[in-house]
DNA sequence: TATTTGACGATTT
DNA sequence: CAAATCGCCAAAT
């Protein structure tokens, strides 16, 4: 079980209409302070089919500032049809929608 | 085998 | 209050 590979069990676990961050999934996996290493996994996505990637966002509820999987707006979109309400900027209330690991 | 890089996070200036 | 820097961890070259 290498560590990207349990990286994106933890992304597929999140359910829908809930946004995981890095630093939460890192923790999950076993490496609280491998936040980049998560987000590095999601940037190779081997499986974009079942790795929801705009599921995930930073510890600020927002998706990366330095790069966007195809633009914030498809973000926006797809967090939208999960019943999650994003900010114009691709914010999410991490409040209500920060899902929480086990 | 060693060095560099990178969807982050927290702290300091 | 906002921007820049340092620190951590694992993978890729």
């Amino acid at each position: 079980m290498s560590f990207f590979k349990s990286v994106y069990e933890a992304v597929k676990l999140i359910p829908k209409g809930r946004v995981a961050t890095y630093g939460d999934i890192a923790r999950y996996v076993g490496s609280p302070r491998a936040a980049r290493v998560v987000g590095y996994a999601l940037h190779v996505n081997p499986e974009p089919n079942a790795i929801p990637c705009h599921r995930v966002v930073n510890r600020e509820g927002r998706l990366a500032p330095s790069f966007a999987f195809g633009g914030m707006e498809v973000q926006k979109a797809l967090l939208e049809a999960e019943n999650v309400e994003v900010s114009d900027d691709g914010y999410v209330d991490l409040a209500k929608y920060g899902f929480k690991f086990a």
